[in-house]
DNA sequence: CCCTGATTCGC
DNA sequence: GCGAATCAGG
């Protein structure tokens, strides 16, 4: 594969939009994220501040001592930054998609919750799984999550004892392979059961 | 361990 | 110019 004008224009995009190299080489195909890197930096489209970059980079500062303000910037940026933007789209999709597990018991905060008082419309296999999993769930922080984490939230987030499953996720869900099968209901198994 | 970008250097 | 290998870091 080369960088024809349509590729490097993805690139470009994808970088401006704050994705990260193996995003971009993901979704460009055929380049890995060192290609897509080493591209962006023969672009001369570099810096971003993302996550791993706290350059310490001290000028030199010529100026004996004048920190005279340099005119020299005339940039007009709107937005400051990207980090926190590009956490934000990050988390959204997870809590968009979270299904709150059923969890209707009061319980009070520090208990183990033993039983899975859920149950509602989910077939008792794929329950019996999540219990299962959930023993040997990574228990991740929110800030651990990747894309192949199960997002899956267990106990009561304003409780400690609250975290995320961490499982590897089934391709493209976000949830581990058990919590895709509470997560996603097909409809089918929620018929009316009384009629 | 997973991930991130940065740099180097033979091609 | 390209990108794998490597480095440096979270």
């Amino acid at each position: 594969m080369s960088w024809t004008d349509e590729r490097v224009e993805l690139l470009k995009k994808m970088w401006g939009e704050g994705q990260s190299a193996s995003q971009i080489a993901k979704e460009l195909g055929g380049v890995t994220r060192n290609a897509v890197i080493g591209k962006v930096h023969r672009l001369g489209l570099s810096n971003r501040t993302t996550a791993s970059s706290a350059k310490p980079e001290a000028k030199p500062a010529p100026a004996a001592a004048a920190p005279a303000p340099k005119p020299a910037e005339p940039k007009a940026r709107p937005e400051p930054k990207t980090e926190p933007a590009r956490e934000a789209i990050k988390e959204e999709p997870a809590a968009e998609a979270k299904p709150i597990p059923a969890r209707k018991q009061i319980i009070p905060a520090g208990q183990p919750l033993p039983p899975q008082p859920s149950a509602n419309e989910i077939s008792p296999e794929a329950l019996a799984k999540v219990n299962e999993i959930e023993k040997k769930a990574k228990k991740l922080t929110l800030m651990e999550l990747t894309e192949r984490t199960c997002k899956w939230p267990v106990g009561d987030p304003a409780t400690p004892d609250f975290w995320f499953c961490g499982l590897p996720v089934q391709q493209g869900k976000p949830y581990c392979e058990a919590h895709v099968g509470v997560a996603f209901q097909p409809m089918s198994s929620r018929r009316d059961r009384r009629r």
